[in-house]
DNA sequence: CGATAGATTGACCTCATTCAACAGGTGTGG
DNA sequence: CCACACCTGTTGAATGAGGTCAATCTATCG
């Protein structure tokens, strides 16, 4: 039945917004299925494959000390991630739905080319960006930021398909679900956003938002 | 007088601990001088140089819609930023103290080479470590995390030397100035560190900071 | 040595967290 | 296919940490 999943997601085009193929890497053979929770990779495990999502999302996250998780990024269909400076991950990685992966092993020797370094400074940028968002003042700023960048991600602003908990996003813009469904709630009741179940959401005004928020 | 503090500082050996002088880049014929608030460069230039510290400190930053400014890095002696995914600068570089600079002229061609990915893979990995203390909880945590990062990049314990204000560190840890003055006070109460003016820091129990922030 | 920017401390207030109860939606088994 | 159970999400009230505004202190530089 997840086969089924499987091919019922697969009959969607695959967005690649944003993203080229890595066409620089040897095309992998098969895809990877990953039930929701399913671990991709582990702390500590060695490092040095690079993935693509053909379906579903992907969350990459580290364990504070006192056990709270700070999710650093999500990954859609279409996105590279599994780059990172050490030769161990120093990040978890999970599937957050039911997921499709491409594993591309990657060669030490080719380390240096130049699609790896654009791929690494992305990365870099989008650390960048995300701590712009975090350190942003307030709760409501924080999700809409975190909405418009999953909705350019998606390529569609009428119809943004989560992909995740609110715990999720809460673990990624640093606030409890608790102010994160709050948030939610201003935002529609401003009129900004309609929902559609918890995971579908519409942005009906995208001006009032980006003007919230950027 | 420039000049005096200019040979004075550096007849304290320039610390390289952490990041190796790049040896791959053309030799810099001369140090360009940066007086505090000195801008290096900004927003929107042309990027594709690299920097590297002889002494002082830098600080890299991005201005939100709201005019509040976000620091996304410090550089001490001895590091090299300047680093940047697009061709355009997305930040703005400045001296926080008086500080010389010698700058390498970064032919495009050699953007693949080992070196360089090994410095855009070490700040993405410096984007992650600071998106995860400015997600720390609580105040005092984000300083105790931030004086612990600045001591290991200076190799010294005992003698921390800012060569920042409180608005600087405020604004890299996202909190405002009271509450940094704060934190340094309930360090300073609870015997874990103390003060010699305000950007002399002396930690005194660095096992008690460790478990408070690691 | 005085002027001035930077830093500290206090009082108050706002907003996110916490704890708790409730509602809704999804998936499972009958 | 329906009913139940459980997980997820929403909403409310109380608490507390950090922001804001303001006054005072002090370190540094001319």
């Amino acid at each position: 039945m997840f086969a089924g999943a499987l091919t019922a997601t697969q009959s969607h085009p695959v967005r690649t917004r944003g993203v080229p193929a890595p066409s620089f890497l040897p095309r992998a053979r098969q895809i990877s299925l990953f039930a929701p929770e399913g671990e991709i990779y582990a702390q500590g495990e060695q490092a040095g494959a690079l993935y693509r999502i053909e379906f579903g999302a992907v969350r990459v996250y580290r364990l504070h000390t006192d056990g709270r998780r700070q999710i650093v990024a999500f990954y859609f269909g279409g996105e590279t991630f599994g780059l990172e400076a050490g030769r161990t991950h120093s990040f978890f990685a999970e599937a957050t739905v039911h997921t499709g992966l491409s594993k591309f092993a990657n060669a030490p020797g080719e380390l240096a080319s130049q699609e790896l370094m654009t791929l690494a400074l992305r990365s870099m940028l989008h650390a960048q960006e995300h701590l712009l968002v975090v350190s942003r003042q307030s709760a409501v700023e924080k999700l809409g930021a975190f909405l418009l960048d999953v909705a350019e991600r998606q390529g569609d602003l009428d119809h943004i398909d989560l992909q995740m908990t609110r715990v999720d996003i809460g673990e990624y813009l640093g606030m409890t679900i608790e102010t994160v469904s709050r948030s939610f709630s201003k935002l529609r009741e401003e009129g900004i956003l309609r929902l559609h179940g918890a995971k579908t959401v519409e942005i009906i005004q995208p001006e009032k938002l980006v003007l919230l928020c950027k």
